[in-house]
DNA sequence: TGCCATTATGGTACCGGTATCATATTGTCG
DNA sequence: CGACAATATGATACCGGTACCATAATGGCA
């Protein structure tokens, strides 16, 4: 059904260090040199290679070099998805850092899946990425075999409960939700709802519900089980599920969310409802999105460092890799509770 | 300052073909061959290879069949930021589209410079991307003669006006601006003024303001100038911005702006102050993000096929790649305009 | 002045796949 | 049954850098 024009390949010829280093008059190795330690050539002669480079308009082919070096200069990242501010803010963070060393970033959606976690990080392997980031520690058992085996640098990030596979960079789920409770409690509400993201597959949910159960119970708080609801993370689902969960239990004083964006539509169905935030009801956020500090009123949340994670994560794998010692492999971010006008209700 | 444990290279010795051949009975090019087209080779003799390939854990090295082969399997991209959900967005329909046919993402942010957007394609160039992605149509010079130099396919996104380099896929700003005017002049707004985002290397914006002018002119709008300003992408400039329109042209009628987030801030700003949306002033937004949906009132917008204009693009390269001739190199994905609450004064 | 450490450069092989062409095997048909 | 096409597999060289080791040139110092 197709061409005739296959891709002729192996004849492509482009201009390599061969020839660079013809036109400088020194040996190929030379050409190599001037370009990755510069210092240690020369400096009349690193003149007369960067002007052939420059004449010809070489450009050195990483493939060949890394096959060669045993280093590809790339960082392999698999974030949840494409489409939440939260995952990539960490991304921008680490790809900041990855730019300014010379690295590049390989980039990956799972989807929330671990299978497609798994498949991802053979393709990284297979492409020999220099580090590995992910996202969260609930990975498949392969996975972990995988890179604990090969020699690869790892980090895994947003979550530190738990066993890290090699490195790991965030901040305690358990303790920030704790603290949130603590926050709510203070404001006077005792019967709280809990309305976490989708649970599967992430531990950092989960941790976050362990958190509230512990703030519940510690602060001695309504304990309903039937409090605790799984939402899906957008505006019209946490509409809904605010709206069920007053009709089930008018009683709720107060909820907290997993993210700031539930936490968003639920204080917009309030609005809707007539039902005045914070004075008849509490709504705490996670994450502190953009948006959570321009809502009226504003929504108190749990802000984390995200661009100071992912940026801590790459510079965790770029000392890992240049052989430097990595003194503490477990890096705790901190989180930090930011009170505003959705939950003010007592002193 | 550092190691002992330097990376002992050349030595690392991991698992090759040439050990998955041995244990087959095969030589190491069936068992390349087992790998990259299945049919060719015997069953028998693919099922002797699998089990090998099974039993010693071997991940094929595709940094040295891409030396061999010519073609990495990489498409490298590049957006402005990855801070907005618009851009994520149609990474996420690219990404899916890639990983779906074997390809891998190299991501990169250009912060609106065309200078990292630069240094970024000749990295790619350097890593042998079989395909580029940008956004948008201004590049420097350089890119632009490498890229056309090169044998790279590319394309553009976002943006049909001007001449692409290679491809091109997205809506006219243009047009979807003065589609906006249009609307707004239906709704009865007769002083409209046009917030823009940041104009420098985005000839989207320019588009979209050169629309909005154009429409200002067709539809006989207040032509004033003033009403014209570039705001920065968030929610709070946006407030700041409309709180001094509002100041300087308290006869201003209504707002287009060239982002939702921009079009969200003007209505929270518009709430602060009481002045009534949409009966004392209309406002418009532009890209449709999640969150135009459920502020109150809802935000008119022109929505895009964000998704879509990605997963087309990623299309577009692998059937380049592929050697499939591409019959349509610019493809216009077109746009909607979605009349909400924030602009309904008149019938 | 001679010896050795240091610096600058080069020769060669090799990284680990696969393009290319050759060969062996099997099947088809007059 | 022989000739030839189709299918399955292999031998070899090569992709384009760089690790590794060798050698040449330079300088310091006894």
């Amino acid at each position: 059904m197709s061409g005739d024009k296959r891709n002729s390949n192996r004849q492509t010829r482009r201009i390599g260090v061969r020839e660079v280093a013809r036109l400088a008059a020194v040996a190929p190795i030379t050409v190599s040199r001037a370009l990755s330690l510069p210092e240690s050539v020369a400096p009349a002669t690193r003149q007369r290679i960067m002007e052939a480079i420059a004449a010809v308009g070489y450009i050195p082919n990483r493939v060949a070099g890394s096959l060669s070096s045993n280093q590809t200069r790339l960082i392999g990242a698999i974030i949840p998805t494409f489409q939440s501010s939260v995952a990539t803010e960490f991304t921008d963070g680490m790809a900041r850092v990855l730019r300014s060393r010379g690295y590049q970033l390989l980039l990956g959606g799972s989807n929330f899946t671990v299978e497609e976690e798994e498949s991802l990080v053979v393709e990284f392997l297979s492409h020999r990425a220099d580090g590995i980031y992910l996202t969260g520690t609930t990975h498949t058992e392969r996975v972990r075999r995988l890179l604990r085996e090969g020699d690869v640098p790892v980090v895994e990030i947003a979550s530190l409960e738990g066993e890290p596979i090699d490195m790991a960079v965030g901040f305690s789920n358990v303790d920030a939700s704790f603290a949130m409770v603590r926050h709510l409690a203070e404001c006077g509400y005792r019967r709280i709802a809990f309305f976490s993201l989708p649970q599967t597959n992430n531990e950092r949910q989960l941790g976050r519900i362990a958190g509230f159960r512990r703030g519940v119970e510690a602060f001695g708080l309504d304990a309903d089980p039937a409090l605790i609801a799984e939402v899906p993370m957008d505006l019209a689902s946490a509409a809904r599920a605010l709206g069920e969960l007053l009709e089930r239990r008018p009683d709720t004083e107060a909820v907290f969310c997993g993210g700031d964006l539930v936490a968003a539509g639920a204080l917009f169905e309030c609005q809707r409802r007539g039902v005045r935030v914070p004075e008849d009801f509490g709504i705490a956020g996670f994450d502190d999105i953009d948006l959570a500090a321009f809502v009226q009123p504003a929504l108190t949340t749990v802000r984390l460092p995200r661009q100071a994670i992912g940026a801590t994560a790459a510079e965790l794998l770029l000392d890992r890799i240049a052989g430097k010692p990595v003194e503490q492999t477990i890096v705790d971010m901190g989180f930090e509770i930011v009170a505003r006008g959705s939950t003010r209700r007592v002193g």
